[in-house]
DNA sequence: GATGAATGAGGATTCATTCAT
DNA sequence: AATGAATGAATCCTCATTCAT
């Protein structure tokens, strides 16, 4: 059932220099921010794309496997940007940073794809829980990781739970994001990343 | 339009000690939180609550009203009770560590209302501003002026921005809740309040 | 089944004077005319009486009832009114100048019931079966008869069909008054009568 | 919005020779006839039609579109043919002869659509002034014309205000087709023809 | 007689998905 | 591979009617 992938074609449809598949899910993104994943029709999103709605089924397995996709795709390919940069920095609080900074910058970089990202892909606990074993899990486990080698270095002290630190660090992205998506004024939501570091470093005191 | 009020009846109707309106709500949040709320059906609350399905039009406009009602009602609650706390504690650290116990007690202590606020509240942009503009608004406005307080009088650093923290103290308790509601470990969700001040008081280093 | 008469009261409750049940029927003349047959609610019927829902349904079997009713009353009072005008009159053409100037007059007197007479009465076969072989068949038989007696005495001439002429008399008076319904311009449906009349017992030519 | 085109289509689907969009409306002229409009099912439409019930959506705006629809185009085409028909016929007298004679043919040859005409399209004062506005209006117009003509050119009395003659005739026409729909009787509409224009040329005396 | 809260049957419409071309 | 006409399941809500008070 679970396709996700291209049939076979090795003529590279083009359309703004994008593939098919690549429209589709790129029509689906915006389609979904504007309308929300129940109300969003599948017609839309093929028009959006240039495309019949019949085709999508052929790069799709269906309106749902097309939500599931954009997120397998996107957190992938965030946390092996993530991890590529990680990789080059010394320091549980420099690495911090730079973690703090790549969540900011990869969301504020497309507000579409928050959306989705903030929004629709929790629209049900179903997903939810798919989501956070999965990919989500990991992302946990990345920021985790730092806790925990921050504590063995001596950085970070060792009397907070480092799982508990690494949710807490996600939920202060996971609200900033979706404070700045829903904000009427304009501003880079990376210009909170030095704040933010700040407060979970040194905290209030 | 909106009604969300009984029709005139001093007939405390009553089926396990509840008003029909109750039963009603209740039986909303319970499905609401066990399918989604659009895969929620208006006959399925309506059997929940032991009432026709007609019924339900005579207390609510509809589903979306049930879901509006159910929110409007929960966060108001919320925000009087917490305020009635937050009255009687002296000290910026000691009324951060009232509010961080009050939310993770409230949400702790119903799953479905859990679940309907952390997930089905926010399935739409629509929703989110909507309700980011008006109850959650006031419940960061409250953080943030703890928050301003604690500046004030010393007991907070100066450089942190109110409104960011505010932000952020919502961020980690929501995260923490979503991350109960979804967990398959039984847990106390009011366990993790001092550990969260602590961080969020003292910071990592 | 059939009710339409009152429950034994001899109370004559009133409300501008009149009894319920009137007041009940003159409010579903009204609302039918403004809403159409099908779009009244009976709760609307009952708000414009003054009373209850359920009190509808002590004086008739419900809103086909009301339907009926109207007409029947109105009809049989319609054929006793016109039976009187004509025994004072002698002679075909005249007798038929007093049965035009009678409709229209009549009609022309209260538009909510001509918009139910003209409109609702006919919104189904059923409907048009069930009258039209009742009240309005005695209405073309004593325009027929008009015309037999016409033939008879001489005024009339013998080649035309009776029942035929009493149809085309009915269906002039009928699009006169649907006209006049429709109407944006405000005129007496009466003042057409002469001009009817002349038509029908001279011809165009 | 009002559709009532078909979906772009070369291939002309056939069922007993006609298109979809041909078989939807002729289903809906025969069970709106046979139920009533506001008790037509759509579903019991389509499989008149032989066809899903979303495929009449494909087609048509709604139940109601199809009922305007079936008003449009056939008082279209019979205003076409009627003018037609005229083109041929010089004498006030005789126009008039045909275009009662056109009237009766057209209604007499197809009992549902008659039924739908005479009892559907006038089941609320809004479609009975939307369509006495327009078509019926230039029908009435035409008749208007012929009588305007006939005074002209003499043959006609001048003394008969010419709109009010034209809705007469066609009140008469009107009320024979009416009284044909009713009747338990089987018998040529069209019969009838020449005893009205003898009525209406020459009256009763 | 009067009330009006409660009932629950009933149906138009939408839209994800299919499949013949 | 691509199309898009056709499908038909699925559900919210209305409102005539009932009946306990």
């Amino acid at each position: 059932m679970a396709r996700s992938s291209p049939p076979t074609s090795n003529t590279p449809e083009t359309f703004r220099g994008t593939s098919k598949r690549e429209r589709i899910l790129r029509a689906a993104i915006d389609v979904f921010a504007q309308n929300g994943y129940f109300n969003a029709k599948v017609s839309e999103i093929a028009k959006g794309a240039g495309v019949a709605d019949g085709t999508i089924y052929l790069y799709f397995d269906g309106k749902e496997d097309l939500l599931i996709t954009i997120f397998r795709e996107h957190t992938r390919s965030f946390l092996q940007s993530l991890q590529t940069q990680l990789a080059t920095v010394r320091g549980a609080d420099e690495r911090l940073r730079v973690a703090i900074r790549h969540h900011l910058e990869t969301l504020g970089r497309d507000r579409s794809l928050a959306v989705v990202s903030q929004v629709e892909l929790r629209h049900s606990l179903k997903y939810m829980s798919l989501f956070s074993q999965a990919e989500v899990a990991d992302y946990l486990n990345m920021l985790r990781d730092i806790v925990v080698n921050g504590q063995s270095e001596g950085t970070f002290r060792r009397n907070l739970h480092p799982q508990l630190v690494a949710k807490a660090i996600f939920g202060i992205l996971d609200e900033m994001t979706t404070s700045w998506i829903l904000s009427e004024k304009e501003y880079a939501l990376t210009d909170q990343a030095e704040q933010i570091a700040d407060l979970v470093l040194t905290g209030l005191l």
